[in-house]
RNA sequence: CCCCUUUCCC
């Protein structure tokens, strides 16, 4: 079993779906019966490829097997179906679910987040501070996302407020976040200014600083700061 | 083998 679910991950990994939908139905002609990462690893690949009806079958497969009370699996469960555009039955697999953990939450967000739904997912990030449940990393990524977009600066200075109040040092996701942020909610300025505090930056800082000034037509400084990553040592991608 | 996330592509 552990055989075939290193190499449905490997597939899923890859991007190589199908593959992994290959493998599953042979590992069940066999006989074998998945574990929970098997369903991890298939749900994936269905939230990957944009597959509902794939994801329906390995639901079905999943309540088979007794599995979906785990946390993990509940999870992967909603992430498929907010990905296949289906809040419906992510919320619904949301209720059903025992057990909500951190990621349970950052899905969900996340999915909102995704589809437009800016203030569904700012009322799940402020249901799950009220079941004082600790918000992480992506989650704050998360709630960012949905306030990307022309419009939500305001909520999105919010975010940005309040992620510096709680967190002395942000890590680099989150600040890379913020910048797509600001460049998304219009205000060219305020990404520069959170671009130009950062100590250390990667190659998404970068592209997210670059894509910025291209969207707002500042051709001059974009070369400038493309030239300036060369400078530090990064390689364009 | 082990769930959620940020740039670009789609």
């Amino acid at each position: 079993l552990v055989a075939w679910n290193v190499m449905i991950s490997g597939c899923v990994h890859a991007g190589q779906d199908e593959l992994a939908f290959c493998l599953y139905c042979e590992a069940l002609q066999e006989g074998c019966a998945p574990s929970h990462v098997t369903f991890v690893s298939m749900l994936k690949a269905c939230s990957g490829g944009g597959a509902p009806l794939e994801g329906m079958l390995i639901h079905c497969d999943v309540i088979e097997s007794g599995l979906q009370g785990l946390v993990m699996v509940g999870n992967s469960l909603i992430e498929m179906y907010a990905k296949c555009n289906r809040l419906e039955d992510a919320a619904h697999i949301f209720s059903k679910l025992s057990k909500h953990n951190i990621v349970t939450w950052n899905a969900r967000i996340a999915g909102h987040a995704h589809q437009g739904y800016a203030g569904e997912a700012f009322g799940d990030f402020q249901r799950m501070l009220l079941l004082c449940v600790e918000p992480n990393s992506i989650t704050f990524i998360s709630i960012l996302i949905a306030f990307s977009g022309p419009g939500s600066l305001f909520h999105g200075k919010v975010i940005h407020c309040y992620i510096v109040e709680i967190l002395d040092n942000c890590d680099m996701p989150i600040v890379n976040a913020l910048i797509d942020m600001y460049v998304n909610s219009g205000s060219f300025e305020l990404a520069l200014q959170v671009f130009n505090q950062m100590s250390k930056r990667d190659i998404i800082t970068w592209n997210a600083m670059i894509g910025g000034c291209a969207k707002f037509d500042r051709h001059e400084k974009a070369l400038q700061l493309f030239e300036q990553m060369q400078c530090s040592g990064l390689e364009p991608d």
